[in-house]
DNA sequence: CCTCTATGTTTACAGTGTTTACTTTAACCG
DNA sequence: CGGTTAAAGTAAACACTGTAAACATAGAGG
Protein backbone atom coordinates (compact mmCIF):
# COMPACT_ATOMS: atom_id res chain seq x y z
CA UNK A 1 0.00 0.00 0.00
CA UNK A 2 2.98 2.61 -0.09
CA UNK A 3 6.26 2.93 -1.22
CA UNK A 4 7.81 -0.53 -1.58
CA UNK A 5 11.27 -0.17 -1.21
CA UNK A 6 12.47 -2.02 -4.51
CA UNK A 7 11.75 -0.82 -7.84
CA UNK A 8 11.52 2.64 -6.96
CA UNK A 9 12.71 4.85 -10.02
CA UNK A 10 11.32 1.70 -12.01
CA UNK A 11 7.99 0.30 -11.28
CA UNK A 12 5.76 1.76 -9.26
CA UNK A 13 6.13 5.63 -10.22
CA UNK A 14 2.23 5.63 -8.94
CA UNK A 15 2.79 5.37 -5.82
CA UNK A 16 5.67 6.96 -5.43
CA UNK A 17 3.82 10.03 -6.61
CA UNK A 18 1.08 10.07 -3.70
CA UNK A 19 3.62 9.15 -1.18
CA UNK A 20 5.50 12.51 -1.74
CA UNK A 21 2.42 14.08 -2.31
CA UNK A 22 0.59 12.83 1.31
CA UNK A 23 3.86 13.88 2.60
CA UNK A 24 4.21 17.55 1.31
CA UNK A 25 0.13 17.49 2.47
CA UNK A 26 0.81 16.28 5.97
CA UNK A 27 1.17 18.30 9.20
CA UNK A 28 0.30 21.95 9.57
CA UNK A 29 2.25 23.78 7.31
CA UNK A 30 1.67 21.46 4.49
CA UNK A 31 1.22 22.59 1.57
CA UNK A 32 -0.93 21.57 -2.06
CA UNK A 33 2.15 20.53 -4.30
CA UNK A 34 2.31 21.22 -7.82
CA UNK A 35 2.31 18.43 -10.71
CA UNK A 36 6.47 19.07 -11.39
CA UNK A 37 6.91 19.60 -7.48
CA UNK A 38 6.02 16.05 -7.32
CA UNK A 39 7.61 15.19 -10.31
CA UNK A 40 11.21 16.36 -8.75
CA UNK A 41 10.76 15.01 -5.58
CA UNK A 42 10.37 11.34 -6.89
CA UNK A 43 12.91 12.32 -9.75
CA UNK A 44 11.10 12.05 -12.68
CA UNK A 45 10.19 14.54 -15.27
CA UNK A 46 6.76 16.32 -15.41
CA UNK A 47 5.46 14.50 -18.42
CA UNK A 48 5.96 11.14 -16.58
CA UNK A 49 3.17 11.93 -14.74
CA UNK A 50 0.65 11.84 -17.57
CA UNK A 51 1.97 7.98 -18.17
CA UNK A 52 0.28 7.27 -14.68
CA UNK A 53 -2.77 10.11 -14.45
CA UNK A 54 -4.77 11.89 -17.10
CA UNK A 55 -4.48 15.29 -15.56
CA UNK A 56 -3.41 17.15 -12.35
CA UNK A 57 -7.48 16.84 -11.22
CA UNK A 58 -6.73 12.84 -11.45
CA UNK A 59 -3.76 13.13 -9.19
CA UNK A 60 -5.20 15.22 -6.82
CA UNK A 61 -8.06 13.05 -6.59
CA UNK A 62 -6.22 9.58 -5.68
CA UNK A 63 -4.25 11.99 -3.13
CA UNK A 64 -7.98 13.19 -1.75
CA UNK A 65 -9.12 9.03 -1.70
CA UNK A 66 -5.39 8.51 -0.18
CA UNK A 67 -6.89 11.19 2.65
CA UNK A 68 -9.74 9.46 3.17
CA UNK A 69 -8.42 6.32 3.97
CA UNK A 70 -5.79 8.04 6.72
CA UNK A 71 -9.14 9.77 8.63
CA UNK A 72 -11.36 6.95 8.31
CA UNK A 73 -8.51 4.51 10.28
CA UNK A 74 -7.74 7.02 12.62
CA UNK A 75 -11.82 7.28 13.32
CA UNK A 76 -12.37 3.73 13.54
CA UNK A 77 -9.26 3.33 16.30
CA UNK A 78 -10.79 6.26 17.91
CA UNK A 79 -14.37 5.39 18.25
CA UNK A 80 -12.75 1.50 18.90
CA UNK A 81 -10.56 3.21 22.19
CA UNK A 82 -13.76 5.13 23.04
CA UNK A 83 -15.76 1.90 23.60
CA UNK A 84 -18.26 1.86 20.78
CA UNK A 85 -21.73 3.38 21.21
CA UNK A 86 -22.48 6.61 21.99
CA UNK A 87 -18.77 7.76 23.22
CA UNK A 88 -17.19 5.76 19.91
CA UNK A 89 -19.72 8.22 18.03
CA UNK A 90 -18.66 11.23 19.77
CA UNK A 91 -15.27 10.22 19.68
CA UNK A 92 -15.49 10.11 15.76
CA UNK A 93 -16.87 13.77 15.55
CA UNK A 94 -13.90 14.82 18.08
CA UNK A 95 -10.97 12.86 15.34
CA UNK A 96 -12.98 14.30 12.22
CA UNK A 97 -11.81 17.74 13.44
CA UNK A 98 -8.70 17.29 14.90
CA UNK A 99 -7.86 15.60 12.26
CA UNK A 100 -8.30 18.48 10.01
CA UNK A 101 -6.26 20.74 12.33
CA UNK A 102 -3.46 18.35 12.66
CA UNK A 103 -3.44 18.17 8.25
CA UNK A 104 -4.86 21.39 7.03
CA UNK A 105 -3.70 21.22 3.83
CA UNK A 106 -4.61 17.38 3.23
CA UNK A 107 -8.17 18.03 4.52
CA UNK A 108 -8.70 20.97 2.32
CA UNK A 109 -7.89 18.98 -0.91
CA UNK A 110 -10.23 15.72 0.47
CA UNK A 111 -13.50 18.06 -0.46
CA UNK A 112 -12.30 20.54 -2.93
CA UNK A 113 -12.10 17.62 -5.92
CA UNK A 114 -15.78 18.37 -6.85
CA UNK A 115 -16.88 14.58 -5.72
CA UNK A 116 -20.02 14.21 -7.77
CA UNK A 117 -22.63 12.61 -5.59
CA UNK A 118 -24.18 9.75 -7.41
CA UNK A 119 -21.00 8.60 -8.85
CA UNK A 120 -20.51 4.35 -8.14
CA UNK A 121 -17.76 4.95 -5.73
CA UNK A 122 -17.97 3.00 -2.90
CA UNK A 123 -17.96 4.66 0.24
CA UNK A 124 -15.59 5.50 2.43
CA UNK A 125 -14.36 3.99 5.47
CA UNK A 126 -15.84 7.39 7.49
CA UNK A 127 -18.83 7.24 5.71
CA UNK A 128 -19.67 4.07 6.49
CA UNK A 129 -18.72 4.13 9.97
CA UNK A 130 -20.92 7.26 10.11
CA UNK A 131 -23.94 5.59 9.15
CA UNK A 132 -22.90 2.62 11.18
CA UNK A 133 -23.16 4.77 14.40
CA UNK A 134 -26.26 6.53 13.52
CA UNK A 135 -28.16 3.40 12.38
CA UNK A 136 -27.31 1.77 15.96
CA UNK A 137 -28.29 5.20 18.01
CA UNK A 138 -31.54 6.01 16.10
CA UNK A 139 -34.59 3.55 16.25
CA UNK A 140 -36.37 5.36 12.66
CA UNK A 141 -33.14 4.45 9.76
CA UNK A 142 -34.36 7.21 8.03
CA UNK A 143 -33.88 9.58 11.36
CA UNK A 144 -30.45 7.87 11.40
CA UNK A 145 -29.96 9.03 7.91
CA UNK A 146 -30.72 12.44 8.49
CA UNK A 147 -28.84 12.68 11.87
CA UNK A 148 -25.82 11.43 10.61
CA UNK A 149 -26.00 13.44 7.47
CA UNK A 150 -26.39 16.90 10.49
CA UNK A 151 -23.95 15.28 12.32
CA UNK A 152 -21.12 14.94 8.90
CA UNK A 153 -21.90 18.72 8.84
CA UNK A 154 -21.60 20.14 11.76
CA UNK A 155 -18.52 18.41 12.41
CA UNK A 156 -17.36 19.31 9.01
CA UNK A 157 -18.45 23.31 9.74
CA UNK A 158 -16.64 23.12 13.08
CA UNK A 159 -13.38 22.08 10.70
CA UNK A 160 -13.47 24.65 8.45
CA UNK A 161 -14.50 27.71 9.90
CA UNK A 162 -11.26 26.64 12.61
CA UNK A 163 -8.91 26.06 9.49
CA UNK A 164 -10.38 29.41 8.01
CA UNK A 165 -9.62 30.96 10.78
CA UNK A 166 -13.17 32.54 11.66
CA UNK A 167 -13.35 30.35 14.85
CA UNK A 168 -10.61 29.72 17.03
CA UNK A 169 -8.89 26.67 17.30
CA UNK A 170 -9.52 25.58 20.44
CA UNK A 171 -9.60 22.13 21.76
CA UNK A 172 -12.28 22.95 24.55
CA UNK A 173 -14.10 25.23 22.15
CA UNK A 174 -14.33 21.68 19.98
CA UNK A 175 -15.43 19.32 23.04
CA UNK A 176 -18.16 22.24 23.56
CA UNK A 177 -19.75 22.29 20.21
CA UNK A 178 -19.56 18.55 19.96
CA UNK A 179 -21.35 17.79 22.90
CA UNK A 180 -23.84 15.47 21.64
CA UNK A 181 -26.04 16.14 24.83
CA UNK A 182 -25.94 19.91 24.04
CA UNK A 183 -26.51 19.29 19.77
CA UNK A 184 -28.45 15.62 19.88
CA UNK A 185 -30.51 15.48 22.77
CA UNK B 1 -21.27 50.93 -4.47
CA UNK B 2 -20.34 50.30 -7.76
CA UNK B 3 -19.31 50.92 -11.23
CA UNK B 4 -19.80 54.78 -11.01
CA UNK B 5 -20.83 54.96 -15.28
CA UNK B 6 -18.23 58.06 -15.28
CA UNK B 7 -14.71 58.02 -15.18
CA UNK B 8 -13.60 54.28 -15.98
CA UNK B 9 -10.80 53.95 -17.51
CA UNK B 10 -8.92 56.92 -15.07
CA UNK B 11 -10.19 57.15 -11.27
CA UNK B 12 -11.61 54.03 -10.10
CA UNK B 13 -9.90 51.30 -11.25
CA UNK B 14 -9.84 49.34 -7.38
CA UNK B 15 -13.77 49.41 -7.62
CA UNK B 16 -13.64 48.08 -11.40
CA UNK B 17 -11.21 45.22 -10.51
CA UNK B 18 -13.99 44.35 -7.29
CA UNK B 19 -16.82 45.20 -9.62
CA UNK B 20 -15.34 42.48 -12.42
CA UNK B 21 -14.36 40.41 -9.90
CA UNK B 22 -17.47 39.71 -8.53
CA UNK B 23 -19.07 39.35 -11.73
CA UNK B 24 -16.82 36.65 -12.34
CA UNK B 25 -17.26 35.02 -9.11
CA UNK B 26 -21.21 35.37 -9.00
CA UNK B 27 -23.94 32.63 -10.41
CA UNK B 28 -23.16 29.02 -10.60
CA UNK B 29 -20.37 28.02 -12.85
CA UNK B 30 -18.61 31.22 -11.71
CA UNK B 31 -15.43 31.00 -11.45
CA UNK B 32 -12.34 32.23 -9.73
CA UNK B 33 -10.78 35.12 -11.71
CA UNK B 34 -6.98 35.56 -12.56
CA UNK B 35 -5.33 38.76 -11.93
CA UNK B 36 -4.48 39.28 -15.20
CA UNK B 37 -8.17 38.41 -16.44
CA UNK B 38 -9.65 41.17 -14.50
CA UNK B 39 -6.98 43.73 -15.58
CA UNK B 40 -7.93 42.70 -19.02
CA UNK B 41 -11.75 42.93 -18.17
CA UNK B 42 -11.19 46.68 -16.99
CA UNK B 43 -8.77 47.36 -19.55
CA UNK B 44 -5.30 47.98 -18.12
CA UNK B 45 -2.32 46.45 -17.88
CA UNK B 46 -1.81 43.67 -15.11
CA UNK B 47 0.75 45.53 -13.17
CA UNK B 48 -1.64 48.47 -12.76
CA UNK B 49 -3.19 46.56 -10.24
CA UNK B 50 -0.41 46.50 -7.92
CA UNK B 51 -0.98 49.99 -7.26
CA UNK B 52 -4.26 49.22 -5.59
CA UNK B 53 -3.59 46.08 -3.82
CA UNK B 54 0.00 44.69 -2.89
CA UNK B 55 -0.66 41.22 -4.34
CA UNK B 56 -3.16 38.91 -5.22
CA UNK B 57 -4.39 37.84 -2.27
CA UNK B 58 -5.12 41.02 -1.40
CA UNK B 59 -7.38 40.92 -3.79
CA UNK B 60 -9.25 37.73 -3.19
CA UNK B 61 -9.80 39.29 0.46
CA UNK B 62 -11.43 42.28 -0.43
CA UNK B 63 -13.85 40.37 -3.09
CA UNK B 64 -14.33 37.87 0.11
CA UNK B 65 -15.47 41.09 1.96
CA UNK B 66 -17.58 42.26 -0.86
CA UNK B 67 -19.22 38.69 -0.94
CA UNK B 68 -20.15 38.86 3.15
CA UNK B 69 -21.66 41.63 2.56
CA UNK B 70 -24.21 40.62 -0.46
CA UNK B 71 -24.51 37.53 2.17
CA UNK B 72 -25.07 39.68 4.98
CA UNK B 73 -27.67 42.15 2.81
CA UNK B 74 -29.65 38.62 2.12
CA UNK B 75 -29.76 37.09 4.96
CA UNK B 76 -30.80 40.60 6.80
CA UNK B 77 -33.81 40.84 4.62
CA UNK B 78 -34.88 37.02 4.39
CA UNK B 79 -34.82 37.63 8.27
CA UNK B 80 -37.15 40.52 8.19
CA UNK B 81 -39.83 39.04 6.01
CA UNK B 82 -39.56 35.77 8.14
CA UNK B 83 -40.77 38.19 10.79
CA UNK B 84 -38.13 38.14 12.96
CA UNK B 85 -37.42 35.85 15.97
CA UNK B 86 -36.93 31.97 15.61
CA UNK B 87 -38.78 32.16 12.05
CA UNK B 88 -35.95 35.11 11.36
CA UNK B 89 -33.33 33.00 12.76
CA UNK B 90 -34.16 29.74 10.87
CA UNK B 91 -34.76 31.97 7.56
CA UNK B 92 -31.39 33.30 7.92
CA UNK B 93 -29.37 29.55 8.19
CA UNK B 94 -31.79 28.54 4.72
CA UNK B 95 -30.63 31.82 3.08
CA UNK B 96 -26.81 30.58 3.92
CA UNK B 97 -27.07 27.76 2.42
CA UNK B 98 -29.02 28.57 -0.58
CA UNK B 99 -26.62 31.79 -0.85
CA UNK B 100 -23.65 29.17 -1.33
CA UNK B 101 -25.37 26.89 -3.81
CA UNK B 102 -26.18 30.09 -5.94
CA UNK B 103 -22.73 31.24 -5.81
CA UNK B 104 -20.09 28.77 -5.41
CA UNK B 105 -16.60 30.19 -6.19
CA UNK B 106 -17.91 33.49 -4.72
CA UNK B 107 -19.02 31.48 -0.97
CA UNK B 108 -15.59 29.54 -1.78
CA UNK B 109 -13.32 32.20 -1.94
CA UNK B 110 -15.33 34.02 1.01
CA UNK B 111 -14.23 31.54 3.45
CA UNK B 112 -10.40 30.43 2.00
CA UNK B 113 -8.87 33.84 2.50
CA UNK B 114 -6.92 32.65 5.83
CA UNK B 115 -8.80 35.38 7.87
CA UNK B 116 -7.01 34.88 11.26
CA UNK B 117 -9.36 35.16 14.08
CA UNK B 118 -8.04 37.82 16.13
CA UNK B 119 -7.60 40.54 13.91
CA UNK B 120 -9.52 43.67 14.61
CA UNK B 121 -11.72 43.62 11.89
CA UNK B 122 -15.27 44.58 12.44
CA UNK B 123 -17.85 41.70 12.41
CA UNK B 124 -19.55 41.29 8.98
CA UNK B 125 -23.04 41.79 8.68
CA UNK B 126 -23.82 38.53 8.77
CA UNK B 127 -21.93 37.26 11.70
CA UNK B 128 -23.73 40.22 13.95
CA UNK B 129 -27.43 39.29 13.01
CA UNK B 130 -26.19 35.38 14.49
CA UNK B 131 -25.36 36.29 17.56
CA UNK B 132 -27.78 39.24 17.97
CA UNK B 133 -30.67 36.01 17.07
CA UNK B 134 -29.15 33.75 19.75
CA UNK B 135 -28.94 36.27 21.86
CA UNK B 136 -32.49 37.00 21.82
CA UNK B 137 -33.45 33.49 21.61
CA UNK B 138 -31.29 32.09 24.43
CA UNK B 139 -31.41 33.30 28.52
CA UNK B 140 -27.67 32.72 29.34
CA UNK B 141 -25.67 34.78 27.14
CA UNK B 142 -22.65 32.40 27.12
CA UNK B 143 -24.95 29.80 26.17
CA UNK B 144 -26.14 32.22 23.62
CA UNK B 145 -22.26 32.21 22.11
CA UNK B 146 -22.24 28.43 21.63
CA UNK B 147 -25.40 28.18 20.04
CA UNK B 148 -24.58 30.79 17.58
CA UNK B 149 -21.40 28.93 16.62
CA UNK B 150 -22.93 25.65 16.49
CA UNK B 151 -25.82 27.14 14.20
CA UNK B 152 -23.16 28.49 11.96
CA UNK B 153 -21.27 25.27 11.88
CA UNK B 154 -23.95 23.16 10.97
CA UNK B 155 -25.18 25.55 8.50
CA UNK B 156 -21.51 26.27 7.01
CA UNK B 157 -20.95 22.31 6.59
CA UNK B 158 -24.36 21.54 4.88
CA UNK B 159 -23.11 24.35 2.86
CA UNK B 160 -19.69 23.37 2.01
CA UNK B 161 -21.11 19.22 1.36
CA UNK B 162 -23.30 20.12 -0.85
CA UNK B 163 -20.71 22.27 -2.56
CA UNK B 164 -18.65 19.45 -2.88
CA UNK B 165 -21.31 17.00 -4.06
CA UNK B 166 -21.01 15.19 -1.05
CA UNK B 167 -24.48 15.49 0.45
CA UNK B 168 -26.72 15.92 -2.60
CA UNK B 169 -27.71 19.58 -3.17
CA UNK B 170 -31.26 19.35 -2.32
CA UNK B 171 -33.79 22.10 -0.97
CA UNK B 172 -36.21 19.92 0.98
CA UNK B 173 -32.90 18.08 2.15
CA UNK B 174 -31.91 21.67 3.57
CA UNK B 175 -34.66 22.50 5.30
CA UNK B 176 -34.75 18.90 7.28
CA UNK B 177 -31.02 19.37 8.45
CA UNK B 178 -31.63 22.82 9.05
CA UNK B 179 -35.22 22.12 11.40
CA UNK B 180 -34.58 24.05 14.38
CA UNK B 181 -36.65 22.07 16.15
CA UNK B 182 -34.92 18.82 15.23
CA UNK B 183 -31.25 20.65 16.03
CA UNK B 184 -32.00 22.67 18.62
CA UNK B 185 -35.10 21.73 20.39
C1' DC C 1 4.09 77.36 -15.06
C1' DC C 2 6.61 73.97 -13.21
C1' DT C 3 7.31 70.26 -10.28
C1' DC C 4 5.98 66.21 -7.76
C1' DT C 5 3.30 62.32 -6.85
C1' DA C 6 -0.18 59.08 -7.96
C1' DT C 7 -1.24 56.02 -11.38
C1' DG C 8 -0.31 53.71 -15.41
C1' DT C 9 2.75 50.79 -19.08
C1' DT C 10 6.60 47.77 -20.82
C1' DT C 11 9.52 44.29 -20.36
C1' DA C 12 11.16 40.43 -18.09
C1' DC C 13 11.41 36.28 -14.99
C1' DA C 14 10.26 32.14 -12.66
C1' DG C 15 6.81 28.99 -12.17
C1' DT C 16 2.61 26.30 -13.62
C1' DG C 17 -0.27 22.53 -16.38
C1' DT C 18 -0.29 20.39 -20.79
C1' DT C 19 0.77 18.83 -25.83
C1' DT C 20 3.63 16.85 -29.25
C1' DA C 21 7.25 14.21 -30.86
C1' DC C 22 10.99 11.30 -29.75
C1' DT C 23 13.57 7.54 -27.01
C1' DT C 24 14.28 3.83 -24.06
C1' DT C 25 13.10 -0.29 -21.69
C1' DA C 26 10.79 -4.42 -20.77
C1' DA C 27 7.85 -8.18 -22.09
C1' DC C 28 6.07 -11.38 -25.08
C1' DC C 29 6.20 -15.08 -28.42
C1' DG C 30 7.37 -17.72 -32.54
C1' DC D 1 17.15 -17.22 -28.14
C1' DG D 2 15.86 -12.73 -31.20
C1' DG D 3 12.86 -9.44 -32.94
C1' DT D 4 8.57 -6.81 -32.48
C1' DT D 5 5.57 -4.27 -29.79
C1' DA D 6 3.63 -1.72 -26.25
C1' DA D 7 4.52 0.54 -21.86
C1' DA D 8 6.94 4.12 -19.58
C1' DG D 9 10.06 7.78 -19.67
C1' DT D 10 12.40 12.31 -21.76
C1' DA D 11 12.88 16.92 -24.26
C1' DA D 12 11.21 20.89 -26.13
C1' DA D 13 7.62 23.97 -26.61
C1' DC D 14 3.16 26.67 -25.58
C1' DA D 15 0.01 29.41 -23.12
C1' DC D 16 -0.85 30.84 -18.89
C1' DT D 17 0.01 32.61 -14.07
C1' DG D 18 1.76 36.12 -10.25
C1' DT D 19 5.29 39.41 -9.59
C1' DA D 20 9.45 42.76 -9.90
C1' DA D 21 12.06 46.63 -12.00
C1' DA D 22 12.43 50.51 -14.76
C1' DC D 23 10.10 53.85 -17.31
C1' DA D 24 6.03 57.07 -18.85
C1' DT D 25 2.20 60.08 -18.07
C1' DA D 26 -1.09 62.62 -16.34
C1' DG D 27 -3.27 65.93 -12.62
C1' DA D 28 -2.91 68.58 -8.59
C1' DG D 29 -0.67 72.08 -5.76
C1' DG D 30 2.49 75.47 -4.66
Amino acid sequence: MSTSPAAYHHGNLRDALLAAGLQALEGPGGKAPSLRELARAVGVSPTAVYRHFPDKHALDKALAREGLKLLGNEQAVAAKEAGGGAAGFAATGRTYVRFALAHPALFRLMFTQGHPVGDGEAPDEARALLTANTQALASDPERAELLALQAWSIAHGIAMLMLDGRIPADDALIERMLDTKSVFP
